[in-house]
DNA sequence: AAGTGGTCTAGACCACCTT
DNA sequence: AGGTGGTCTAGACCACTTT
């Protein structure tokens, strides 16, 4: 087994790691040792460690001290993480659907209170406000209110752009890289206009994201909120007891 | 600034550095640079880059190439991290309210088919069932309806030890670990037992979360549904962009 | 006793940012 | 140019599990 140069090694190795997994070339749910891996792959031991621990970190293989790594098939079947970042429509399709987006509305809006804290800029200042659907074979399943103050567009844009991630958007037309997303997990109950959007009768629930995307530098740059339309598309949480403190 | 032997040291060195993090010991944001801060704790940069890894995966510290370290304030504020495991009494306290249990109700009841399969026991196998409801402040905040099969029970205990978290329950009463925690995310109504159990109207909201402990050998040990009143315990998201593939 | 993962070291080179 | 973090190596020793 070859590894290009450039890239770092240990990402490579836990993409070759992880397409083996998913493709069970591990029978006995029970991967090489460390140093056999190292072997097969021409490199050190530390790097081989830094190849697992991504996977351990996603949570789909376990490594237990003087006995081996494990697969864990219990995660590795799970298509919706909710500390993993992932566009809307991979998500659709990792849950089995085929997606479509539907409807894009762009306005020019002024901040309310809540958003301009939360985008640090003043109440009043002026938002490209985008709304969009997505569909889930043809089912309305995730609805998004996407607002990036309108101060941080640094070039012309066509609208039919907004189709595309709003990650495309900050790096295309505003010339910024999204590092991370916080997000507040909300349950929330369908109602007004939502009944329209996601085409669910009034009084049901759905997971409802309030996410703030900032910059390397730690800007707000953006701010979304999204509504998933609750069975079809469901997210789990991995937590690990063995972080001592 | 000495560590003790026998404990990792970049545990100690990542507890050390969160601990000046929470106090702000670093006035302007920025951490001192790898080198700096083995030669203060006294060990070698590897360790030093594997402490500060700890942080920068709980989001609370950014890292640039060329740059340098630099807190995340806003991560470093949020109390309850859905990646996170917390026992509910610690989730309560960091939301800023005193915990207190209020009910404890303890049943054998017989697995219906759902929980059946989670727990990979027979359809109606034994269980032990403990309901709890914890009050933030006096205010009724999670209900939690726990389930371990009757089969896993190795020693006798007493109903008060059904008090303390259900981690403690299993290791001290099955012999078992619990190495980690899936959970699926639901938003979910109020209504039927819940309106008196949170002490809600019917028709509000409240956070779902459906989860199976598993031991470090990937069994099943107990399987849990637990709802949180919204506004009072509200979960966080934490998803990095960087993570090429 | 042998094999596994866990920890730690010391040093090298690279990519990137600041000065 | 000098400092920062990012990557990688080779080797050592330890703790734990299996044989």
């Amino acid at each position: 087994m070859r590894l290009k140069p450039n890239i770092p090694m240990a990402i490579q190795a836990s993409n070759v790691l992880r397409q083996q997994l998913r493709k069970k070339r591990f029978p006995d749910n029970r991967l090489p040792s460390e140093h056999t891996i190292a072997a097969d792959l021409g490199i050190s031991r530390g790097t081989v460690r830094q190849a697992l621990a991504i996977l351990e970190q996603e949570g789909i293989i376990i490594r237990h001290q003087g006995s081996g790594t494990f697969v864990n098939p219990h995660v590795l079947q799970i298509d919706a993480r909710v500390d993993v970042a992932y566009e809307f429509s991979e998500l659709i399709e990792a849950a089995g659907f085929t997606p479509t987006i539907d409807t894009v509305e762009v306005k020019r809006l002024p901040a309310d209170a809540e958003v301009a804290q939360q985008l640090a800029v003043a109440v009043g200042a002026p938002l490209l406000v985008i709304h969009k659907v997505f569909l889930a074979s043809g089912q309305p399943t995730i609805f998004v209110m996407e607002r990036i103050p309108v101060a941080l567009i640094r070039e012309a844009y066509d609208d039919n752009e907004l189709h595309n991630p709003i990650f495309t958007f900050l790096q295309e037309r505003c010339q910024v890289e999204v590092d991370y997303i916080l997000s507040a997990i909300i349950p929330s109950l369908v109602e007004g206009d939502l009944v329209a959007r996601l085409g669910v009768a009034a009084g049901q629930t759905c997971l409802q994201f309030n996410e703030v995307f900032y910059s390397p530098s730690n800007q707000p740059l953006a701010q979304a909120t999204v509504f998933f339309r609750d069975p079809i598309i469901r997210f789990h949480a991995l937590r690990k007891m063995s972080q001592m403190r």
